[in-house]
DNA sequence: TGCAAAATAGCACGGTCGTTCTATTTTCAA
DNA sequence: TTGAAAATAGAACGACCGTGCTATTTTGCA
């Protein structure tokens, strides 16, 4: 994990989130860590609600109960394939930005690597969409942990943009909050008109509203 | 159906869309009209998936057969739902902007309800958007229908921009495909934001939003 | 008013679901 | 290598699902 002024991002609300690292497994976990992305799997393409045991075991060529075993229950598995999402999406998105200089060239990285998160999963479906869909008015366990994840990934999107404008790439009347919205509405509709209604070209539309977002906050140099 | 150069939406792929306007309603057709309204409820707020005919059933104080009867599958169903919930939209949406002047004042008519109906559906559900995520990769009739519908709305919404460009009313290099896109982006975050995330100030962030989009392609008045 | 037709109810079927309980097998440390 | 613990399987449960079939009720025109 690198060291920066900003603070890393993982909180999915558990401590101890990087869930027994380096220690080498044993049978049972790496079993349920198959499992889990076994259901991750399944959870991108039918939804988080649709994610049934039956077809879990299935992929696994394991019995229902096996599977079972691992979580106690439906609700708990689903929970784990949230939180794995959240890991990846870390590690894929996250990260890797933070290598970047402070500021706009983070910022920059930050978007670039969301959407190229995105423009993979147009084929493969993104948890955080679909899931915020599925449990927008499903209180309980799982809308709490995907809630959690997704505002743990725009508060670090957030603080980036302070930064940027801390920093000076940014107009000094910047507002952070409403330029976090406006990226995210452009992902959202990326992924929304090239996955569900195949608009071809979406991808540069979205990169296109980028530099629309960036010239019209004054980023002082790409 | 106000007449204007502005093609009427409505198209929803079947002849006679109107269905049986006018005409006074039996009561097998009246019936029937009432389970489409409450599977419309339900189906904004568990998804048109998650719509079980058991769970119409008992809303309607019906026997599942009888509700069946009137469609003869679930999937025919779903398909009432969408078109229903279609007629809505171009209710409330698309033809009271159509009496606004053509141009500028239309297309912020247009976003204006637009915005309001999703404000509304922060608490009842976009089947618009929760559909997308529940069919984006579960081809079928259902989803046929959806998208159908969701892209009639889209290019009413870019005629309507492309209007304004000729009008002179946007900036002559106006990308009347790409400003769709970034309209689109608001709605969509406005209604993640409020509705899944409980986030405040969200239809102000989108109004703000507009504002800049009118801005940058250089709507010449408010 | 009567009668065909339409609307609705009731029941049953096969299927899938999450979960529980009880065996059986596998793992791994002593 | 043995034996306790962990992992997995298998069968069964009650619940709900969509759908088909057969009554029964209700409707609305002749």
């Amino acid at each position: 994990m690198p060291v920066t002024s900003q603070p890393a991002m993982t909180d999915i609300t558990d401590p101890e989130a990087g869930h027994g690292r380096a220690r080498l497994m044993q049978k049972g976990q790496q079993t349920k860590s198959a499992i889990v992305d076994a259901a991750l799997g399944l959870a991108t393409q039918i939804g988080i609600e649709g994610l049934s045991i039956g077809a879990v075991a299935e992929v696994m060529q394991m019995s229902k109960s096996g599977v079972f075993a691992h979580f106690g229950s439906r609700e708990e598995l689903q929970i784990s394939v949230v939180r794995e999402y959240h890991h990846r999406f870390e590690l894929e998105v996250f990260y890797p930005a933070m290598q970047e200089a402070r500021g706009l060239p983070r910022l920059q990285a930050l978007f670039a690597n969301w959407m190229k998160r995105t423009s993979a999963e147009i084929d493969s479906g993104c948890l955080y969409i679909s899931g915020a869909a599925e449990f927008d008015d499903r209180p309980g366990p799982v809308s709490d942990a995907l809630a959690s994840s997704v505002k743990t990934w725009l508060s670090a999107l957030h603080r980036c943009v302070l930064k940027a404008r801390e920093a000076g790439h940014l107009a000094e009347n910047t507002d952070a909050a409403q330029m976090s919205f406006e990226l995210h509405g452009l992902i959202l509709a990326l992924h929304y008109e090239a996955r569900f209604l195949k608009t071809d070209k979406s991808l540069d539309r979205a990169q296109r509203g980028f530099e629309h977002i960036l010239l019209r906050y004054g980023a002082s140099s790409t």
